[in-house]
RNA sequence: UGGGGCGUCGCCAAGUGGUAAGGCACCAGGUUUUGAUCCUGGCAUUCGCAGGUUCGAAUCCUGCCGCCCCAGCCA
């Protein structure tokens, strides 16, 4: 991390040559091209920090496309739901468009291309269609349809609009290469008849164009320079660059009047495509279907699940919205197919946080603990600093008083090597207090310690000379008297394996999922948490961080998520 | 004898013929009223393997090996 904390990759270093040598005037317009399918996730985060931040950096744009060229897998509802993840992680896009909004642009390219004899109507069915294509390693053959007139294709075509055949009867194909190597180049189908309404277009069209057809013009209307996606697209790049070259959008504005009449701003362009590779999180699972499996099993508490690595449950969890674009940016971009350690996710998140979090007491696996040197109605209010390094954060009151609650791991009947806490007899800094030393534990019939008996020792408490005494552990406390109760939700990686997709062995990413990812306590809290605001972010001291719940804190029920626990090297040593 | 990619430290990732950046993790110290944070130091004689070219190679050439993607009228 030096000064330069830019990040360089081999997508960063083309831009940059591109607009050294002034190619495209150069200009730099990106997209993010979501299909409204489903909920964005960390993978997808990886574009949009992408995208975005190219235009950002470059002085160009980004648009927010939506790739609704498949109705009969798309929704509305996504629509809105994608947009408020962008904006949520960050981003504003310069103009949002639809595929759908180009409906008309691709049929009279498509017109183009039929008239030109680079296109042509099929009437294979999809079985035949795939017998015809060939395999792996033997080229295909040409569909006996390939050879119509111009005429009788332009007809067909024009019919196919109009909706005059049924569903899956005919496509439109490009004229290639049967025996091309590259499977995507044998006639690859361009449209197809489906009578579905469409979320924006309604009944206007009866037929859809498919994804690598669409995709690059779309791109080309919208002025796109990069035109950025994953690695499995690289076999797609030879389709991608040859409608492109056979359409030539640039030199005839005709073929987009429709988008100028919208009033959509068109200067377009003749965009590149670069592939990079995805980017994978090891104790997770990124795939849509798995994703959606898990939300339709009740196996998660829906899509903004705290596990879930969406982003609208990575919201939910507490995760900043600044550590993501962090880690993405930490992760690097190149072509190499990687999985990154969940670990580096959670420690961009330990880093905002450490510096934006206000610090409160809470205890979670509650113990006892009473002064027995203090009065039963002692009780005091202390002034407490709200962050250690940043007297900004300000101060608050804290309420003490002869009983307070102590976390039950900060105790042990039996010391073990290296416990730095409290033991019989022993010695303890109570945070913020000073040193106590217990004398008593309380055990009920059943043998549970119930009750520690501990005397404050006054010439240590905070503030005075003898504060500085030193003594081996500092543990953290809540006062009994004055503390709310919470719903606490400790939360935990969904999965304990580190790649659940790995089914080699026969098991499924199901057999793997973490029965302790979510455990719900009863805590302890300082009394102000109540009033909380929603999706505020607190470190509860030597715990973590906790997020009042989105939808479910209320002053009256106050619950919060953890959103990851502090670095603990005591609990890494003591093997936990 | 199908096509397209990729192989640099445990995980990411720079490097584009001149003698292996950086981050995360990890290890060792220091500070610390959070076993947190913070600070300091350590951490690839070596770049999938084998040859070759060169004064000099992770970078060029040849041959192997390994991994990923592609046969939707999905994106």
């Amino acid at each position: 991390m030096s000064e330069n904390s830019t990040p360089t990759n081999f997508i960063r270093q083309i831009v940059n040559a591109d607009r050294a040598s002034g190619k495209r005037d150069g200009k730099v317009h990106t997209r993010f091209p979501p299909e409204p399918n489903g909920y964005l996730h960390l993978g997808h985060a990886k574009s949009i920090c992408l995208n975005f931040g190219i235009a950002r950096d470059f002085a160009g744009t980004c648009n927010l496309r939506f790739d609704d060229t498949n109705p009969s897998r798309e929704d509305i509802e996504f629509v809105e739901a994608i947009r408020e993840d962008v904006h949520w992680l960050g981003f504003e896009w310069a103009e949002q468009r639809h595929a759908s909004d180009y409906f008309e642009v691709f049929y009279r390219c498509a017109l183009k291309l039929i008239a030109e004899g680079k296109a042509f109507v099929c009437d294979l069915s999809a079985d035949e269609v795939r017998a015809y294509r060939g395999t792996l390693t033997e080229p295909g053959r040409n569909s006996p349809f390939r050879d119509r007139s111009v005429a009788e294709n332009l007809d067909l075509f024009q019919r196919m609009r109009a909706g005059e055949f049924a569903d899956g009867t005919r496509t439109l194909r490009a004229k290639i290469d049967m025996a091309a190597g590259n499977i995507n180049l044998r006639d690859p189908a361009i449209y197809r008849i489906r009578k579905q309404s469409h979320q924006n277009t309604g009944d206007a069209w009866p037929i859809y164009p498919m994804y690598d057809y669409a995709h690059c013009i779309s791109d080309a209307i919208e002025g796109i320079t990069h035109s950025l996606c994953t690695l499995e697209f690289e076999d797609h790049r030879p389709l991608y660059d040859w409608c492109l070259d056979q359409i030539d959008l640039p030199a005839h504005p005709e073929l987009a009047e429709s988008v100028v009449a919208a009033g959509l701003r068109y200067a377009p362009s003749r965009p590149q495509q670069i592939e990079f590779a995805r980017g994978n999180l090891d104790f997770t699972v990124m795939s849509k279907r798995k994703l959606l499996a898990l939300v339709q099993d009740g196996l998660v508490d829906g899509w903004d699940d705290p596990r879930m690595p969406t982003l609208t449950g990575s919201r939910r969890r507490g995760f900043p919205p600044g550590a993501i674009r962090t880690f993405w940016e930490r992760a690097g971009v190149s072509k190499q197919n990687s999985v990154i350690e969940y670990g580096v996710l959670e420690n961009c998140v330990r880093d905002e946080l450490d510096a934006s979090a206000p610090r409160r007491m809470g205890v979670v696996n509650p113990l006892r603990l009473v002064l027995t040197n203090l009065a039963d109605d002692h009780a005091e209010t202390l002034d407490f600093p709200n962050h250690p390094k940043d007297e900004t954060f300000g101060r608050r009151s804290v309420r003490f008083s002869s009983q307070v609650w102590i976390e039950r791991d900060d105790f042990l009947e039996e010391p073990v090597k290296g416990f730095h806490r409290l033991v019989p007899g022993g010695e303890v800094r109570l945070r913020g207090i000073g040193i106590i030393r217990c004398n008593e534990v309380v055990k009920s019939e059943t043998g549970e310690v119930v009750e520690l008996r501990c005397t404050l020792d006054e010439q240590t408490r905070s503030g005075s000379p003898g504060a500085d005494r030193k003594v081996k552990g500092t543990i953290h406390w809540v006062d009994a008297r004055s503390a709310i109760g919470a719903e606490v939700r400790l939360y935990d990686r969904l999965f304990n394996v580190a790649d659940p997709d790995d089914d080699s062995d026969g098991k499924t990413y199901r057999d793997h999922l973490n029965p302790d990812s979510r455990r719900v306590v009863r805590a302890w809290l300082e009394a102000d948490l109540a009033e909380a605001a929603a999706e505020s972010t607190w470190q509860f001291e030597r715990l973590g961080y906790f997020v009042a719940d989105r939808h479910d804190h209320s002053t009256a029920q106050p619950v919060f998520n953890r959103v990851v626990t502090l670095r603990d090297t005591w609990a890494r040593a003591a093997g936990k």
